[in-house]
DNA sequence: TTGGTCTAAAGGTCTGACCCAATCTAGCAT
DNA sequence: ATGCTAGATTGGGTCAGACCTTTAGACCAA
């Protein structure tokens, strides 16, 4: 190698050499995501889409199902199908944060410190930014929280709430962390049974005064308030399984 | 559609026939978050997965490609080649949170409101967890952070110390949450150019007082000392460009 | 009205071939 | 022996073309 140095000045890079599919998904990824499109947009039919890049249908298809995924489309089949443009949302994070805090068996106590971390803020912001609308929400939910007569009503109305919250503070990216940690706290506390009579109405209360805080436009009182109820309702269910790692959810 | 409520009592939810790649990629995704497969194991060839399954190579490798967006594995060509089991990191969670934020042109308040959420539980973390490699993690990358000279080192040091924080909490969900919205607020920070010498130091000596607390093991000065820091980089960032929405990044 | 039938458009699946990349190995040259 | 190069092998990547299935719409018949 050495000696080969002075045969030619010429020195080149390591380079790498994209699959076609990613560099069509790439393509396509920048034109959504710039807004070029708006949403609902059809893309062309795939059969269009080779002719147009002289790529295989194979591989145009493999680009499709990479933005399907990353949930940057939304393909249907049928007459009048094909693939659609769609603004990512919050599901795409929550199923991906669903996706590592079941691939990596998170320890149930992650999941309860992120929630203590983030979702007090979310009260806040509920607190600065709710409508009418929001509020309204609130006090639907939370009734059918104290209105559940099974654990699972109970568990759905919960999260429902707490997700209200999080879209009342009209930040999308919180609102998405919250669903996916809704997500995982769900299918964790469900079948453990800790959620007794009284677990239930100490929750129904706590959401009633978290809601007047916001309806007050207290952001301090909701966050405090917000955090306190978080922080016992993870203290409960910690005990209730303690150093139990997250079962694998049913399909 | 009223008059027709009588014609029969018959009441049928709404089906969904899954693709037969959708039914691979789910039952791979079930073995593999199981911990059934430890990281790196092989899947067999796409060939043997096709006489295996009685599918179609097409088939085989949607699944395959479904799989690999969502960072369950990592597929490699040539001989000794293939597609290995991964668990899911960081990664995944930052990209479709990136997805999220520039898709939906959210405004750069959205992410430093998530960031003065987030941030400070991380510091609390880190005072709490950490230890001693993390210790000299943070203090390296913050003397990076000092010699930088020009703004993308500048940059780029920075988000590597306020990572260094979100991994010294040990908990990887916060830390996927921190790498994505650090890199959205680096993307965006760029080509400000309201960093200048001033915001630079004070930005040291900010870093310097949350690593002694953390180093401390006080959470409550951490917290109160990265809030702090954070929402004064926040607001002179925002002040900096008022009502402007998050530009595309350059790729 | 209600249901049947047909057609066209579009995605979904299958087959089989060939191309490229990475690795291993046998054999040749020194 | 050593070292290197030329296949051989195993694997993913791409292509072309056919056929199946789903859906919308139109038209027809009871």
């Amino acid at each position: 190698m050495a000696s080969n140095d002075a045969r030619s000045v010429i020195r080149l890079p390591a380079m790498e050499v994209p699959k076609a599919s990613d560099v069509l998904a790439n393509e396509l990824r920048e034109r959504i995501l710039s807004g070029e499109y708006s949403e609902g947009t059809p893309l062309p039919p795939e059969r269009e889409l080779v002719v147009q890049t002289r790529m295989s249908r194979t591989t145009v298809r493999e680009a499709l199902r990479i933005l399907e995924v990353q949930g940057l489309i939304r393909i249907r089949a049928g007459r009048s199908g094909g693939a659609f443009v769609q603004q990512p949302g919050g599901e795409s994070v929550a199923s991906s944060l669903d996706l590592l805090i079941r691939g990596r068996h998170l320890r149930l106590a992650s999941v309860h410190e992120t929630r203590e971390a983030v979702e007090p803020s979310c009260a806040r912001l509920a607190a600065l930014h709710h409508t009418p609308t929001d509020l309204r929400r609130l006090d639907v939910t939370n009734d059918e929280v104290a209105a559940a007569e099974n654990l699972d009503d109970f568990l759905r109305a919960n999260v429902a709430w707490h997700i209200a919250v999080a879209e009342a503070g009209h930040n999308e990216i919180l609102t998405g962390i919250m669903m996916a940690l809704s997500r995982a706290i769900y299918t964790t506390t469900n079948n453990e049974g800790f959620v007794n009579e009284q677990v239930r109405s100490i929750a129904v209360r706590a959401h009633r005064s978290v809601t007047r805080a916001v309806a007050e436009r207290d952001p301090d009182a909701a966050v405090r308030r917000m955090a306190r109820h978080v922080h016992s309702y993870a203290a409960a269910a910690l005990e209730a399984d303690s150093r139990t790692e997250i079962s694998v959810a049913d399909h």
